[in-house]
RNA sequence: GUGGCUGUAGCUCAAUUGGUUAGAGUACUGGAUUGUGAUUCCAGGGGUUGGGGGUUCAAGUCCCCUCAGCCACCCCA
């Protein structure tokens, strides 16, 4: 027996305990309710493909993070995103989709990174994108699809922040760094992170930048303040330069297109700073950040590209779309505590008073589901504390005793674990006045009419409008 | 991929600085309690001190390698 192998995973790998995945499978079914509340349709792709697909665009540093082996005479590789699958996609079955299409995928990819906190080599990203359309329409659709998410996932303090990659394009256009406008797009971004100097040094050694050049670049720093008056304060930057004046229009339209569905500037900022993310944005880019955990990073961020499928078909394809960073954002509410400790995911337990009153558990049970109330029936017929105890430990709400008398009257005895408050009721005609009380019970806290509760709890607010 | 910090029971930490059989709290299982989840008391299971090698009469403790976690880069969700 000195052969065992040792049970263990790969770094950055991770396993899923009950109390980890129960949030993680309410966060997604959230995210899908909030993405098809637009519209927004379900695909999915293989985990792998040819490398070729993969690497087209031949970054050397997304080749560095790729897994890519030799399978038989094929060099294979994992998806480390969702969106160079979905440009293949596009292009592969353009003509059936039709135009505009508007899909969510919500699946894992893989990324040979360093872990850190909240980085991991396996994590899912919950994309959604719209493709086939330039209209400005799509890029406040966006923002307004990450506003709804994370308010349905429960956070109130968030920061969305917007810019718009024209303008920057057009002010490193206006002062002749177009050409090396990623270095200085990459230093740019750093700018709240390591402050004004450390960005102008680094600009000025990555790129071939002169002194009054990066100024004029880091002027961008010095505009602060409501959206208004940022806004404001870039119209003497951009004029002149054609595309940094459309993209400060389509900037504008953004925020007050925003601003009509009532997200206010303490959910939306315009920040000029933000360039971050592929190459290949071109116009609109938001960012997400939690203003009570900001140094988790992003935990929702996108943008407008002109031509996604350029690498497989000569069809021309723009498009918008975002990515919410789930296992990033599971591990900041875990460290702000927004994560209920419930093992269980039933409401209430039938215990088990002795096991020849095993069928009428499982009636009265399977009548509790069929009413959409999520019952498990304990498995033995242990003694009753050690049967309270695990319905206590796993965090159901209520506890249903059935004992002879009980069953003889047709009763049974409600138990609500928060308080102690213990009911009689009868079970008689289908047990309706059981379900009645429960579900009166379990399904009060839906009276909340914000979207997050709707969402969040989703199927027993579809019970609700059903009963 | 580069540099650094850390690693003792499921979890949080002890172990007189190299000295005998690695302890405690908590969690888990059962009992006290054959109709009721806090608490209390009792008992039990659980460790090749992350793994391997070395130095030594003697290693959880010192050295090397390796694995994993974390931090800063890189990049990004």
């Amino acid at each position: 027996m000195s052969n065992l192998i040792t049970p263990r995973t790969l770094r950055g790998f991770r396993d899923f305990l009950p109390e980890v995945m129960i949030p993680r499978e309410r966060l997604i079914e959230t995210a899908k309710q909030v993405y098809r509340s637009y519209g927004f349709v379900p695909i999915d792709t293989p985990a792998l493909e040819y490398s070729e697909i993969l690497c087209g665009k031949g970054s050397e540093e997304t080749d560095r993070q790729m897994f890519r082996f030799d399978h038989g005479k094929h060099d294979v590789a994992m998806r480390f995103d969702l969106t160079v699958p979905l440009a293949r996609f596009v292009a592969q079955n353009a003509n059936e989709l039709g135009m505009p299409f508007k899909r969510y995928h919500i699946a894992p990819v893989w990324r040979g990174e360093r872990p850190q906190a909240g980085r991991y080599r396996e994590f899912i990203q919950c994309d959604f994108d719209t493709i086939g359309t330039r209209s400005i329409a799509s890029d406040i659709e966006t923002g307004l699809v990450i506003y709804d998410l994370m308010r349905a996932i429960g956070f109130e303090k968030f920061s969305i922040r917007v810019n718009n990659r024209k303008v920057l394009n057009g002010l490193l256009e206006k002062s002749g760094l177009a050409e090396s406008s990623v270095p200085v797009l990459r230093a740019l971004d750093k700018l709240p992170k390591i402050g004004r100097e450390a960005v102008a040094k680094e600009m000025q050694e990555s790129t071939s930048a002169t002194e009054s050049q990066v100024d004029e670049i880091l002027k961008l720093a010095e505009v602060k303040g409501s959206n208004e008056e940022i806004l404001k304060q870039l119209e003497p930057l951009c004029v002149g330069n054609e595309l940094a004046e459309e993209g400060l229009s389509q900037l504008r339209a953004v925020v007050e297109a925003a601003n009509t569905v009532g997200i206010t500037d303490a959910n939306l900022q315009v920040d000029v700073s933000i360039a971050r993310g592929l190459d290949y944005y071109t116009g609109t880019i938001y960012e997400t950040f939690l203003d009570d955990l900001p140094t988790i990073g992003s935990v929702c961020s996108g943008g407008r590209y002109d031509n996604l499928a350029q690498l497989y078909t000569k069809q021309e394809l723009p498009g918008i779309g975002a990515s919410l960073g789930l296992d990033r954002l599971l591990a900041a509410m875990q460290t702000l505590e927004m994560l209920p400790a419930t093992r269980t995911t039933a409401d209430v337990m039938i215990v088990q008073f002795s096991k020849d009153h095993l069928q009428s558990y499982l009636t009265m049970a399977s009548q509790l589901r069929a009413a959409g109330i999520k019952t498990e029936v304990f498995p033995d017929a242990k003694k009753l504390n050690q049967q309270f105890k695990y319905a206590d430990r796993r965090g159901f709400d209520a506890v249903l005793i059935a004992g002879d008398d009980e069953l003889a009257a047709k009763k049974v005895q409600v138990k609500w674990l928060s308080d102690g408050s213990q009911t009689e009721l009868s079970t008689e005609g289908g047990s309706l006045e059981l379900i009645n009380f429960l579900g009166n019970k379990l399904f009060e806290s839906q009276d909340d009419n914000s979207l997050g509760q709707r969402v969040w709890d989703g199927v027993k607010w579809v019970w609700k409008k059903l009963w």
